[in-house]
DNA sequence: CGATGCCCTGAACTTTGTTAAGGTGTCAAG
DNA sequence: CTTGACACCTTAACAAAGTTCAGGGCATCG
């Protein structure tokens, strides 16, 4: 275990253990000694234990600024916005339950809002008023978030046994709920229905342009 | 402080505690003394603490619910889903957090789930495949829980001094982000905001109707 | 060589979740 | 009326987690 402890090397550390191991699992003995170190060690590059989840939300918020600065304006706004969504959702899933945990964190980093002024400049251009233009991206962001915090719900290993086989679950609905259960068998997972579902929303800022 | 401690009791308790002093002051202890016993006394009730987080939340998730149902269907599905959102907003406000709390709670009930049917009933006759309607309540859903984790985040007591006065803000903003200042400056918070934008997300679902 | 300052260790304190063992009351059976 | 069983709570205690504190190695610089 390779000594030499950095506050970088902590949070890293401390993001890899929340993957592995999960939130509660992510305490500050177990992060030390997964750095090769003692406890009390930490406490001499971070001042407490919420100092380091700040830290770590801010790693995380800016890998996604630095994603959504590559992203290509010249598409058109809704083209924009979909790749926005794609890389708030692609780096919430970078980490288990990231959606809940670092979603809504405050921003401690100018350059955070600082990133917006690029976004309302590509959506007043294509026609949306401010105001729309900021409403824009805040529902996009709100449905992005709530749409991974559901599901990395989903994904979470299941402690008691599955309950989501068609069968099962048809059997723990009871009866009187068709449209549950066929709604149920024809749902799919992941991209698509991102996808689709972001579609909706996108629809609904277009409905503003006219 | 009256004896006689129930299940009921100590979740009712906990939320209030919880809406006082915030999630990292809700412990056992703190619970118990607020219900006039030991600590151990709650282990008679429950099997641990997780349990009792689970019990809120299915309180909160039935009180969801039971406001669900007593919504008219007969106003059309997008003042049906409209009043879904309010419901679903209005409750998550009423306790400290509650939306990153309390969302995306697995069902541990078919209720939660059989209620859904009314709901795909009311769509579907509206027009809306299968599919879309059970994207629909999903995108409703994952918009509101979004939206309301960033308000609530926004509404939390501010630990350092008030960065959300608005010539400080323009200062710590810098310069080169005109835009940014100016939606700064025309934001409006809470009733307003919130029927705005699920307003687009309404439309963009109502533009599936074509 | 000695002092200074950085980075870490070892021991210990506090809070919190949880368990063990034992009381006190109620209530029904003998 | 006694006895035992059960429900419900208490006190004492433990383990794990966050945190603090005194000090020790080890480099660098005078």
């Amino acid at each position: 275990m390779a000594k030499g402890i950095t506050r970088e090397r902590i949070v890293a550390a401390a993001l890899d253990l929340l993957n592995d191991k999960g939130m509660d699992a992510l305490t500050v003995r177990a992060l030390a000694s997964r750095l090769g170190v003692g406890a009390p060690a930490l406490y001499w590059h971070v001042r407490n234990k919420q100092e380091l989840l700040d830290e770590m939300a801010t790693f995380v918020i800016r890998r996604v600024i630095e994603a959504l600065g590559k992203i290509d304006h010249g598409a058109g706004w809704r083209e924009g916005l979909a790749a926005y969504a794609r890389v708030l959702r692609a780096e919430y899933l970078r980490h288990r339950d990231g959606a809940r945990i670092f979603s809504g964190t405050r921003y401690v980093d100018p350059e955070v809002v600082r990133q917006k002024e690029s976004w309302l400049e590509l959506l007043t251009g294509a026609g949306f008023s401010l105001a729309e233009a900021d409403d824009a991206l805040d529902v996009i962001t709100a449905f992005v978030v709530g749409f991974v915090i559901e599901e990395q719900e989903r994904r979470r290993p299941d402690d008691d046994g599955d309950r989501y086989s068609a069968e099962e679950r048809d059997k723990w609905l009871g009866e009187g709920v068709e449209l549950v259960k066929a709604a149920f068998h024809l749902r799919d997972d992941g991209d698509q229905r991102f996808e689709r579902q972001l579609g909706v929303v996108l629809d609904g800022l277009e409905s503003r342009l006219r």
